[in-house]
DNA sequence: GTGGGAATGAGAACGTGTTCTCATTGCCGG
DNA sequence: CCGGCAATGAGAACACGTTCTCATTCCCAC
């Protein structure tokens, strides 16, 4: 049974990222997730417990995913300013790429609530850690991580100006860069 | 009856915050926003188009009014980083000391829509104001703008961080003071 | 196989943000 | 004072996230 849970797990999942792709936050509707999955909407809820864990729970596949990419194919770049600088515009290109589905996650992580601090957790370490792993080989000194700490707030304000329309999708990618280059010298 | 429709509005806000600083956004109820204001629903949305724009237009009228204080009290400390550090710890303890309204402001920044653009890079824009007015007296240089820039947006990631529970509230001014120093030599 | 308990499907029901309708009120130029 | 028009009040209506109910299905121990 446990397989044919996690293909409906997978399921569920896979629609959301379909209808958010196709239209962002709003077109995430809980009942067209479960039509598209081929499941009742209870069995949504029994596997996510609401509409913003579901959409935290994709956004961290993504950023896994990401982390899975940068370790193929690890960053170029002389210095751990470049480097850095290299993944986070990677991740920035990635993700406007799929403008539509990049705002519905951060539209969840921005207004996530106290129940879903753990799933809001685990995408902040990922990207801390993604960012951290570009600086250089070998464990990372306590600076490194407040610095990588930084980057990853930056990166989620940048991203929610961007999908809230503050700014256009270029700024996001030079917000980081300069901050980078400022904190890693 | 420009004078009517203005004390209308301030009804309207004050209901607002004071529904939100009993428990939060999700207690900010717009029929409990208007029955308190002594107003009609439909007028509620008259004057605001959302929930999340009049959170949003509630929380620049305190963003404004930490200006003027500041204004009022100048930032103590000898160095530009001493007084940066010293307007975000201000601003920071006031918001702790508020912990429900100041989530149910952060989570309408957080989940601000295109529509909210304008009011989020109001916000913004104060904050980043705040920061360089910290600096030095007279017009800042770009790169102040910048490092205001990053500050304002790790000072809104930290405060999500702690609204979502991820985060004690000590931290966020701590990530403040690190980022600050980190950033002004 | 069979019984029992958990998971699922199907769909009703509820709460709250938002919109809509319509009657009433308040103001202003004539 | 009056007619008209925008603002407001009162509340119904709608949409979607969430919860609940109950019948059905699936799996595992026996």
């Amino acid at each position: 049974m446990a397989r044919s849970q996690a293909a409906r797990r997978r399921r569920v999942i896979d629609a959301t990222l379909e209808l958010a792709a196709g239209g962002g936050f709003d077109a995430v509707q809980m009942r067209d997730v479960a039509t598209e999955a081929g499941v009742a909407l209870g069995t949504v809820y029994r596997y996510f417990e609401s509409k913003e864990r579901l959409l935290l729970e994709a956004n961290l596949e993504q950023v896994e995913a990401l982390r899975v990419r940068l370790s193929e194919r690890p960053p170029s770049g002389a210095s751990a300013a470049d480097r850095v600088v290299d993944v986070l515009r990677r991740a920035t290109r990635t993700q406007t790429r799929r403008p539509e589905a990049t705002a519905a996650m951060v539209r969840a992580l921005g207004s996530a609530r106290r129940e879903e601090s753990d799933a809001v957790a685990r995408v902040s370490e990922a990207m801390t850690g993604i960012i951290t792993g570009a600086m250089h080989a070998g464990e990372p000194s306590e600076r490194d991580r407040a610095v990588a700490r930084v980057l990853s707030q930056v990166w989620l304000s940048s991203l929610i100006g961007w999908v809230g329309g503050v700014d256009g999708p270029d700024v996001v990618g030079n917000d980081l860069e300069r901050a980078a280059r400022m904190l890693i010298s």
